[in-house]
Formats: structure tokens, C-alpha cells, sequence
DNA sequence: TTGTACGCGTTATCAT
DNA sequence: ATGATAACGCGTACAA
């Protein structure tokens, strides 16, 4: 037993101790290694023994010292207890998995750090970023500034070059707002959030769907995109003076609120109320009833983020400046029992 | 304009960049960089400006090849879109945020790679790892013997000087069961994952709770802690010959998926069937009936998991070999109105 | 085909 | 208090 079973680290092995195990220089195991070269049999084997051997894997902070490259992408996240980015994270996650390169998790909800000197700490860490947060206006000139191979979430344009994935807001709400009006309903709230890039897409999106049409639309504002937001407004939405037979909210979480608040002050879904949201995240379908939604393709966002962005990373090694570019998801409405139809009006 | 707004990727000044700015030698940047020392005024002046003039931050691989420390730590989750997982994940990024440490984050779920090969890539990528991913026996032991700082997420004991946190999950079923008894249910069915280590031991907790009472308690077993597992075996567990008046599954998720599915086929919960689950996720309040769960501290545990991992990593440069340990957070069970009393027996 | 030697950016040691 | 310099482990021109 000279294996010592102690909890102390041991130093893992070098190149220099492969080289030597096999009695071979450095440059023959690192070409060995690194692939693209052709050697005498009899070097092959007793490379291949020794790495076995040692267990030897090279050293990713070296190796990166020469390459540049740092094997990790990072991902930046409002709030991973969002089911919506949950799923985005694990469509990125996936991706980056397959492409052989870590993910560096970051939750900006849970940074005491200004966001800028976040990104500016992760970027020597990692090869690019997918930007999922809102990041104020300097640290996206930052950004921009230090070539750092980005994907943006969402529909964001600060310039050329830029690279974007994510749903049409405007035409997935217009789309809600149709299959609302197609059931009859011409009074609906908007729990908006207006602390979120789209939800002003969403609203612009309703108010498409109603245009020319004897309807009243109103706007409300939740200050977080959570369920406990949707329960807090929900009785200043639906008890007011002129009460919606509809009510959008800006994501399925403040749905959910609002639909476990409205039942809770005796309210009938769809019956005296319809409610819907945004994200088809999976808690939607078990609720009674069960929630009406757009789904806006979660997963899918994220495994086209990441490979945009790994494009990206490859290219950043030619000379060819890649241009900008947005990816547009479909989205799609889910039809469950929250939202009715309506009787005519008299 | 002699800036180029272009996308290339620039590359970042160096602390020799900065020692020749500052007319001084790259060993006083280093000192002033990582604090520890006094300078003249003139010196530390001069070091100042040339630092933020040229947004200098030292290189976190080159740092990494002296210190030995990455400046990373990981956690391998089986699956981030559980809940429970989630906010693990939640806990332990704050937690690593808060100590300037970064996440890397690893989904087995996702992982075409066999987990040890998985293990090791990472290995040489962090300082540390939370494991709450169940990992194959050679794994566990290779992770042993590297003498890479580990916590593990459960009452996993593979050997002395392992650190582990979790909840007591026997004692936590028994309190469960204690419920569900003391509501007059005898008929108790369970719908476990034997995938998990812990079901076993949430059975026996069960077991616990009726022994010596005159009841009737089976097992069921499904091959995924996710929803649609629960939906799948609803019918063959609610519409046996000799029906359960309780069924207790091995996480809200599986709870879900059964309760939706129950009401699906007629049946009133609570009235024809109690319905519980574990782990408290957020979703449970919003099903009607709201579930009945138990709490296990989801991003309590993530929070303390990091903290002694934390501990680990600083106690890593000294001599000692910090003894093994387990946290046990406190269980807690959440009634809801998914468990209802049952009227006695004739 | 294989080996030598240099440089990547930093910290630590030792001398001043 | 400050400076010179040797590592750290690796990739890669260049020489052989």
C-alpha cells in the first residue's frame, strides 16, 4: 500500500512526465496529444502508455495561457428560478456539453457586484457570453468594446455586428390578444412589467390584436416578473370599478398568481375571468385549470444561443469580422382551460 | 477616432504593460495588486493611475498557474429543470458569488460523457465541486483519491473525510406518515424513484409512521422524478382492486403529475385521495388543491453546501486534512389541502 | 519524424 | 520599500 489514502491534493502529471515516461521530448507528446501528426509506431505506443499510465490530461490554465482560449462560455441570468431561463440554461447547457466546453453559471439577481465589474471579471474567464439579463448602457459599451464574443437574448440592437436570438414579442402577444378577441372578450388588463425589455412588445402586441375594435385595454405594472407579484396586484386588477374579462400577464409565473389569487376571491376561471401568459413553463399545465399561454420555445432559445455563440468563438480565430444578426423562434399559442368564451354582449 | 469599433477581440494590457506605465518593476504591481503591502506615495499613485488607465486586471491563468487556484468551483446537478435543483443551484450561486468565486455549472442530464471523464475535465477546471448528481462507484473513488475538495448533496459516506449535506429523509417521512395517520389514512401507497438513494430511505421513514397500526402500505416505482412519471402510473396506483386512500410520491414533482391525473380520471382530492409530496417547490401552492409537501430546505442546503466547500478550499493550502461531516438541515412538513381527514373506518 | 528553446502573464523568492 | 528573476505547464516556430 504506498497509495495514501489522505484527503490532500496530489499534483496531477505534466507533460514533461509523460514526455519522459515514454522517453520522448515534450513537443512529440503535445503534437501527440493535439492530434494532426503521424509517428513511428513504436512512439505511438509508448506515448499512449504513459498518458494512460500517469492519467495525464493537459493543464486547461497553460494551455490557455498559449491558445487564448479558455475552454469555458459563461452564461448570464436574471434569475435561474425563472422556469423560462431554467429551460434556457439547460438548451445551453446541452449544447455547450456536446461542443466539449464548460459553462460558467452567473445570476445577477444574487450579484452584490455592479454588473460591470461582473462581466468584466467573467470575461477573462471565458471565450463569450450569452447576455440573458438586462445590463445597463455602459456595461453594454463595455461589451462592445472589449470584442468579447456575445449573444444577446432578446431582440437587442446595440449596433451592428451584434448577434441576437430570441421570439417575436410583439407577434406572439398579437396572437394571444386574437385568440381573446376570437372568444369574445373585449375588456382585458395587461399585468405588464415594465422592468423587462419585451413586456412593452407584449402590450404593443395586444393592443394590435383589439385595434379596431370596441374594446377597453388596461395597463398594469408588477415591480418583479414572480408569482407573489401576480398575487399582490390581483385584486386591484380584478375587483376594480370596470373589471376585465381577460387578463394578460407578462409571464406565466405572474399568471399563476393571479390565477390562484383570483379563485381565492371567488372568482370563476374562465367563467367570470380568462387568464394567460407567456413562456409555457411546464407548472402551467397543472393548474385547474390549467393555463392558456404562448409558448416562446425556452430550450430551443438557449441551444441556438449557444451555437451562434460557439460560431462566433470559432470564427474569432479568422479575420472575418462575422456580422451581426438576429434569430427569430416561432412562438406559439397554448390554448388550455384558463381562458373561455364569452358570451355575446347585450 | 483612433478607436476601431470593430468586433475583434483586443487584447488586454498586462501587468508589464502596467509596470512600464508606472515606472516601476512588474513584482511592485504584483504587491500592490494583491494588497499586502505599503508603497511611498508616489509609487502607489503612479500604479494607480497606470491600473485604471489602462483597465489592467490580471490574468486569472496565468495567476492560476502560480497559485494553483482556479478561482472557479463546480456544481454537477442531474437536472436543473427540478426545482429543488434550481434552487440548490440558486443557494450555492450566491454563495460563490458573494466569496468573488465563479459556478461552473455541469447538467448530467446532458452529458453524452461517461460522468468520471466528466469529473475529470472539470477537476482541472475548479478549485472545488458540489456533487448532487448520483456518480458511478469508480467515480466516487477517483474523486477520493484526486483529493479534490468535494461536497456531497446527501448522506452519501464514502469514507472518512467526506463533507455531505442534506436532510434526514427517514425522519422526514416519518413525519410525513405521522400526518397522514393522524388524518385517519391507513391505505398508503408510494410512488418512489428507485433511481434515487434517498427513496429508499423515504420508504422506510414511511414504514416508520405506520408500524404498529393496522395498515396497508405498498410501493410503486417510476423510472424518472418528473411529472409525467406521475401522470403514467396514476391509474395503475389510484385504480388498483385495493385502491389507496394516501398516496405519498417521492418528490412534488411526481405529486404533480398524480394529482393532475387523479382529478383527470374523477377522483376528489382530498376527499377519494390524499396526495403528498417533498421538496416544497414554489409550484406546489398554485395547484388546486394546493400540495401537501415537505420541506427540505432547497436553497438552504445550496447555501451551506457552498459554504463548507468554501471552508475546504481554504483549508486546502494549510496542513491539516479537515475531518468529513454532515450538515442535516431540518425537514418541515408543509400541510396543504391536497391531504384531508379521512372519517373512520367501520 | 523528433527535439530544443522560447514565450505566454503571473507570483514568490531573494537580494538590494 | 522596491527590483531582478526563477518558476508554473504548455504550444509552437525552428532546427536537426
Amino acid at each position: 500500500m504506498t497509495d495514501d489514502a489522505s484527503t490532500r491534493r496530489r499534483k496531477p502529471a505534466t507533460i514533461r512526465d509523460v514526455a519522459q515516461a515514454a522517453g520522448v521530448s515534450t513537443a512529440t507528446v503535445s503534437k501527440f496529444i493535439n492530434g494532426g501528426q503521424r509517428f513511428t509506431r513504436e512512439v505511438e505506443e509508448r506515448v499512449t502508455a504513459a498518458v494512460r499510465d500517469l492519467g495525464y490530461s493537459s493543464n486547461p490554465m497553460a494551455r490557455g495561457m498559449i491558445t487564448g482560449q479558455t475552454g469555458n462560455v459563461g452564461i448570464v441570468i436574471l434569475d435561474i428560478c425563472n422556469p423560462h431561463f431554467t429551460s434556457l440554461v439547460k438548451g445551453a447547457s446541452r449544447v455547450a456539453a456536446r461542443a466539449g466546453l464548460n459553462l460558467l453559471f452567473t445570476d445577477t439577481a444574487e450579484g452584490h457586484t455592479p454588473e460591470l465589474a461582473m462581466l468584466q471579471a467573467l470575461s477573462r474567464r471565458v471565450d463569450g457570453v450569452i447576455v440573458s439579463a438586462r445590463v445597463s448602457e455602459p456595461a453594454l459599451e463595455w461589451l462592445q468594446h472589449a470584442g468579447l464574443p456575445v449573444v444577446y437574448y432578446g431582440g437587442h440592437q446595440p449596433g451592428p455586428g451584434c448577434r441576437s436570438v430570441g421570439s417575436d414579442n410583439r407577434a406572439a402577444a398579437l396572437m394571444l390578444g386574437r385568440h381573446l378577441r376570437d372568444l369574445g372578450h373585449r375588456r382585458v388588463a395587461y399585468a405588464g412589467f415594465s422592468g423587462a425589455r419585451w413586456s412593452a412588445e407584449r402590450w404593443q402586441g395586444l393592443q394590435d390584436a383589439f385595434a379596431g375594435c370596441d374594446s377597453a385595454l388596461r395597463l398594469f405594472d408588477v415591480e418583479a416578473a414572480v408569482a407573489e407579484e401576480g398575487e399582490r396586484i390581483a385584486s386591484s386588477v380584478l375587483l376594480c370599478a370596470e373589471p376585465p374579462d381577460a387578463v394578460v400577464a407578462y409571464n406565466d409565473l405572474i399568471a399563476l398568481g393571479l390565477l390562484g389569487q383570483a379563485q381565492a376571491l371567488g372568482l370563476r376561471v374562465p367563467e367570470d375571468v380568462s387568464i394567460a401568459g407567456f413562456d409555457n413553463i411546464v407548472y402551467g399545465r397543472y393548474t385547474s385549470p390549467a393555463l392558456t399561454t404562448v409558448d416562446t420555445a425556452s430550450e430551443l432559445t438557449g441551444e441556438t444561443a449557444m451555437q451562434r455563440l460557439i460560431e462566433r468563438i470559432r470564427a474569432g480565430a479568422d479575420t472575418a469580422p462575422l456580422p451581426g444578426g438576429h434569430d427569430t423562434l416561432v412562438a406559439r399559442v397554448i390554448a388550455r382551460r384558463s381562458t373561455g368564451r364569452r358570451a355575446a354582449r347585450t
